[in-house]
DNA sequence: AATGAATGAGCGTTCATTCAT
DNA sequence: AATGAATGAACGCTCATTCAT
C-alpha cells in the first residue's frame, strides 16, 4: 500500500501500472489482487483509508474544547502541517486523486464527510462573527489551496520548512478568511 | 486543439486517448500526427500555448503602469478572473498538467517564466513593504492556490460566480500576503 | 474468421486464444477488435453465421415441395450430407459449441430455430402415421447423434466416405426412427 | 475428484481452474497437487477411472453367455443406460473429454479398448448375418451418438426419461444398426 | 493532405503451480 | 500431510503510432 500510494502521488493513477506497483512493493503482480479486487478498489481503499487517518487525526484534537476561533484555527492548522509533514505522499496523493474518475460512492462520501467536518468549523466562525461571510466551501478552498500548494512547494524542495514559516502562513491564511 | 485541451482537462492525460482526441475534433486519428510528432508533443504545444495565453494576458494590462501595490493587485486578479471566466477548460488544463511527468524543458521554462513574472510583482510589493516578507514562491502559492481551487468549485458548479463573491475573493486573498 | 472457425473447432473455446487466432489469420491481435467487441461476440458471430448457413440450406430444399416423408428425409439427410462435406470445420464447430457457457441469447434462439426446423419435419412424419411416437427431441437426438459422431469419425479419417456408405447410413438413421 | 468430475462436466477442461475445484472439494489447492502431478493428470486419472468403470459394468454382464445378438444387444444397451443414470456427470464428462487435446496415451488407449470391446460385439453381430455390415466404428457411432445426444437431453430436463421411453429408443436403436 | 485500418507493445488480470509454514 | 499465500507466465484487450490508400 506504501508503495501504491507513492507511486500513485508522483505519476497519477493512470501512468501507475499495477506491475510497477508490484515490483517497488517486492511482491508478484498477481498478489495484490489477493487484497484488492483490482486497480480501481486499491486505489480507492488508499483513498479511504488516508482520508480517514487526516480525519481523525482532526477529530482527535477535540476542537470544540475551546470556543476562540482564533484558537481553533490554530489547532486545525497544526493537524494539517502534521500530517503534510509525516504523510507527506499522502496528502499529495489526496490532492490529485479527489476528483478522479475512478472513486467510488464511499470514497466520494468520505471525502464529502471531511470537508463537512472543515465546514462546520467554517460556519462556527462565523456564527461568531470572526470569520467573513463568504461561502463556506469558498473559506475552505481558500484555506486549503493555500496549503496544499505550500506543501507541494515544501514537498518538491522549492521552499524551506521552518517554524517561523509555518507561523507566518497560518497568519496569512487566518488574514485571508477572519473579518478586518 | 480545443478538443485536446477539453479531454486533457476533463480526464487527464493519461485517460485521453488520441482517437477520443480525433473524433471530437471529428478528424482522422492520423492527422493529428501530421501536425504533432506524438501524443506528448501535442500536450506540450497545449500547455506552452495556454500558459503563453496567459501571460500575455498579464503583460498586457501593463502592470508597471501604477506604483501601487494595491492597484496592481487588482488588476492582475481581474486577469486572472477574467481567464478563468474565458477559458475555464484551459485554467483547468493548466492546473491538473503543470507538473506532469510528460512536460518538456520548453514546457517547464515557460511555467517557469509565468510564476517569474507573479514573482517580480510579489517581489515589488515586499520591497515597497506593503507584502509579507515571506518567500515570494510562498506568497505565490498562497494566492494561486486558493484561486485555482475556487475556480475549481465555480466549474463544477459548488460555488455560484458573482461580482461581488468575486470582489471578496480579491480582497480575501490580498488580506492573506498585506502586512497588517 | 475462418481461422477462428478453425482453431474453436479444433481446440474448444477456452484453449483458443486470441492471439493464435491472430497468428493463423496472419494479422495483428488488435486487428480482430476492429471487428468484433471482444472473444465472446466473436465466437457467437461465429456461430450465429454457421447455424444460418446451415438453415438456410435446408430451408432452400423446400422439403414442402413433397409430402412423402421418407423422400422429405432423403433430402434433408443429403443436406446435412452436403454441408458436412463442404464445411467439416463448421460442423464441428457447432457441435462442440452449441451448449457454451459463452452463448449469448441471440445464439440461442437461432439454434433453437434450427431445431424447430428439424422438429417440424419430425412432427409432420408422426402426423402421417410414418414415424415413431417418441418426442420429436428424442427422434432428432437420435439422427442427428448419430450423423454428427459419424461425420466426427470420417473428419478424423476413421471411416472412409463414400457414397455406398453414406447411403447406408442414410438407410439406418431413416430405419431408426421410422415405425416397423 | 467428484469435485473434478462435476466441474469438469460442467464447463469443460480449459473453464475449469484448480482453485474451484479445491473449493468444491473442500481441500487446500495445494492439497491436489499431492496426488495428481498437475491438472492434466488429474483430468487423465479421471477419464481413466470413468472409462474403466463403464468398460467393467460392460464386462460384468458377460454378453458372451448368449449368442442371440439382440439379447446381447439388450444387455449392453441397458449397462449404458445404468451408467448413465448412476453416473450421469461421468458419462457427461466422457462425452465431452474423450477428444481432448490433453488427453495422454494412456486414456486414448483405455478409450480404445471400449470402443473395441463395443467393436466385439458389432463384428459378432455381423457374422451372425444380423447387423448391417457398415464399418463396425459407423455403426458405433450411431448407436453411441444417439445415445449420448439423447442422455444429454435428459440431463438437461428436455426429454423426461421413463421406462417406456428408454425401451423405445433401445428399439430405435437396434433398428438403426440391425439388417432388415 | 487526410484518412483510418492495421499493428504490437504493454496494460489489467487470472490461474496453474510452488513452497514455507 | 495439508495448506493457501505468493508467483509470474500468459491471457484478453487497448491504444499510440504507422502507412497504404
Amino acid at each position: 500500500m506504501n508503495a501504491a500510494i507513492l507511486l500513485f502521488a508522483e505519476r497519477g493513477y493512470d501512468a501507475t501500472t499495477v506491475p510497477k506497483i508490484a515490483d517497488k512493493a517486492q511482491v508478484g503482480a498477481g498478489t495484490i489482487y489477493r487484497y484488492f479486487e483490482n486497480k480501481e478498489a486499491l486505489v480507492n481503499a488508499l483513498f479511504q483509508e488516508c482520508i480517514h487517518k487526516f480525519l481523525e487525526a482532526f477529530k482527535s484534537t477535540k476542537p470544540e474544547s475551546t470556543t476562540d476561533v482564533r484558537q481553533q484555527f490554530h489547532v486545525l492548522f497544526h493537524v494539517m502541517v502534521d500530517y503534510a509533514e509525516n504523510n507527506t505522499h499522502e496528502l499529495h496523493f489526496i490532492d490529485t486523486h479527489c476528483s478522479g474518475h475512478y472513486l467510488d460512492e464511499k470514497s466520494k462520501q468520505i471525502f464529502q464527510d471531511f470537508l463537512d467536518f472543515l465546514k462546520n468549523f467554517i460556519e462556527h466562525g462565523k456564527e461568531q462573527g470572526v470569520l467573513c461571510l463568504l461561502p463556506s466551501d469558498a473559506l475552505i478552498a481558500i484555506v486549503y489551496g493555500a496549503f496544499s500548494h505550500l506543501f507541494k512547494l515544501i514537498r518538491i524542495g522549492v521552499i524551506q520548512e521552518s517554524t517561523e514559516l509555518l507561523d507566518s502562513i497560518e497568519e496569512c491564511c487566518w488574514n485571508a478568511i477572519r473579518i478586518h
